[in-house]
DNA sequence: GCACATTTATGAAACGATTCACTCGCAATC
DNA sequence: GATTGCGAGTGAATCGTTTCATAAATGTGC
């Protein structure tokens, strides 16, 4: 049996009745007598009848269903963003499909695509690239979109952590420790959050009056637990009078990373090499050494964008665009705990 | 300007062509001429026609997007498996949504019947609970399902890994290292995956020659991070003779809770607690022990169930369901390493 | 110059639902 | 008894697209 294969047409010839009566049993059962009522609804329990919203959202206009497309599902970053949308989308009637672009602006594009033919009521999106065509057409042709852990500027609704603040307080951490030679782990460099992370550090190590060149740049290409593995590699093959003291990383993933590869090449934590990551996920705290980290409110990014998201679904066109940034937290553990000046904090 | 505010009558107004040859040039371009073809091009692209994947569909039947509802969209376990999904999909020309029913059944209900009336094409699911009505419905109404991580009889077809097996390798390990009091940790029970499990380990004790009471069940309401700190605080509740001495838990995400809380009250790992956790996900090698654990095929899995799903697509009605079944791994670390017998691998 | 095939374009029907202007009884009102 | 009002149900139009039978224009071979 296909699905499908029970029509409204099909209910209302079981049922002796039009197919306009079915349609107002389904939609304003008040309406129809109560006898009537009865015998429509037992069809379509008989015929196994499901309603097709494809067609129905094709006559009635929008659907209440949105996307949700994320940079990496895997990341325990998003996960938690993506459980605080989907708490807010669920309280505001919609339903959230997820996507995961796996920071590849090829299948971002496709699934832009998708979730616009597909006609969804709203998109909320952490973009690979924000400067692509396909992210600006959007707006243009009319369909809600909020920007998560990212800004885009005045003709976009935004919730984000300022990046660059949080780089500072990494930045300040580590120099305030004593640290003279800081590497920051992170790319690639086409991610904002990366390039904020790496000013807001940039901008602690001139205000701690040490010299530009106090910090190393060491480029990933992604910000995953392999990739800080591989920047382990490399940090530990620089000579030991360059090697930097502490690691800055842009995420938490890298740091767990670099944190096992120093395992493996044992290189004390912190003593050799203090460690601070970025994010705060459940796990940071239950590495092998407990990571220090900067936290985001990742539950109340993802409640704060898809409230957003609802508002601009039901005000329509005298929305007004909002962008809304929440502040990072640092949490300080024993991966950068008493590496340079025992004893501080 | 709302979406679809262009639609293929407006494209072909303005091209000076019928509708039916705007659709031509969208679906069989060659079957139009070069001149008529730009002119139709160039209004699709003045007046940013999307075309309605929603009206499309309703006409020419099914889509190409399927579901994938999973129990636990935090838990890398299921993120690593959707990966696996993803690829297979693409590869098979379907694009996958991901639901995430996070353990309740109600929300389950609510996605599949959302996923049935959206009428996607198939469904990927771990389901809840194997038993409910809303589940069974899915094939007796034509829509393809493929069960994950889950074995349903022979009417379905399914991809898992034998949990018995794993639960006996992490038994039989605990007790060849000498362990005499055994805790399994995990639950709620209603799951067949924590059911399998232990009675997995369950016959490792007796085939060990330990009494039945040997071991001691510790359940949990959900196989989370929190849970198994709340385990670890019961655990540590016990008086110390009863107290045991190794903790099988029923997912990683248990085991590194119940470590975390065995850190915080500076209960030796794997000394005075040995622990082993299940899934071997990427961050058990980083945790503060490096963790034992019964390693899955993950990524196997979701390849496979993908591409099941879209046998079963393209095949119709001749399908014949299968059942796969994966063998799972013992990955052994420093959880349990030397715990009772030192040196003992 | 004729018959025939080929290429190109047309327009109406169909998909499955909703909506809305109507009709049909029937009771209440004056 | 005529009029009004109301509740219940009808059926055609509609949403945006595809499909298909058909028509018109063009090309081919003799």
């Amino acid at each position: 049996m296909a699905i499908g294969s029970a029509s409204v047409k099909d209910v209302a010839a079981l049922a002796g009745v039009s197919v306009g009566t079915v349609s107002n049993v389904l939609n304003r059962p008040d309406r129809v007598g109560r006898e009537t009522r009865l015998r429509v609804e037992s069809a379509i329990s008989e015929l196994g009848f499901v309603r097709n919203e494809v067609a129905r959202h094709l006559r009635a206009g929008g659907s209440r269903l949105i996307g949700f497309l994320v940079l990496d599902a895997a990341n325990p970053f998003f996960t938690d963003v993506a459980r605080g949308v989907e708490e807010a989308a669920r309280a505001a009637g919609l339903a959230v499909f997820l996507c995961n672009s796996d920071n590849s602006e090829l299948r971002e594009r496709e699934y832009l695509d998708l979730l616009l033919e597909q006609r969804v009521r709203g998109v909320l999106v952490t973009p690979v690239n924000l400067e692509t065509e396909r992210l600006a057409a959007l707006p243009r042709l009319g369909l809600p979109v909020v920007l998560v852990d990212r800004i885009g500027g005045a003709d976009w609704c935004s919730v984000s952590v300022d990046d660059e603040v949080g780089g500072h307080l990494a930045g300040t951490h580590l120099v305030e420790s004593g640290h003279q030679r800081i590497a920051f782990v992170g790319g690639p460099d086409s991610l904002g959050q990366v390039r904020d992370r790496l000013a807001g550090a940039q901008r602690a190590i001139r205000e701690g009056g040490l010299p530009e060149d106090a910090l190393t740049v060491i480029a990933t290409s992604a910000l995953t637990v392999a990739e800080g593995r591989r920047a382990g590699q490399r940090l530990v093959g620089l000579p030991s009078a360059q090697r930097p003291t502490a690691a800055f990383c842009a995420n938490d993933l890298l740091a767990l990373g670099l944190l096992q590869e120093m395992t493996r090449q044992e290189v004390p934590v912190p003593e050799e090499l203090a460690i601070i990551g970025y994010d705060d996920i459940e796990f940071a705290a239950a590495a092998a050494v407990p990571l220090t980290s900067v936290r985001q409110p990742r539950h109340l990014i993802g409640r704060t964008a898809a409230e957003l998201l609802a508002e601009e679904v039901d005000a329509g066109p005298e929305h007004q665009h909002r962008q809304l940034q929440y502040l990072p937290e640092l949490v300080v553990r024993g991966s950068t705990r008493g590496s340079r000046r025992p004893g501080s904090v």
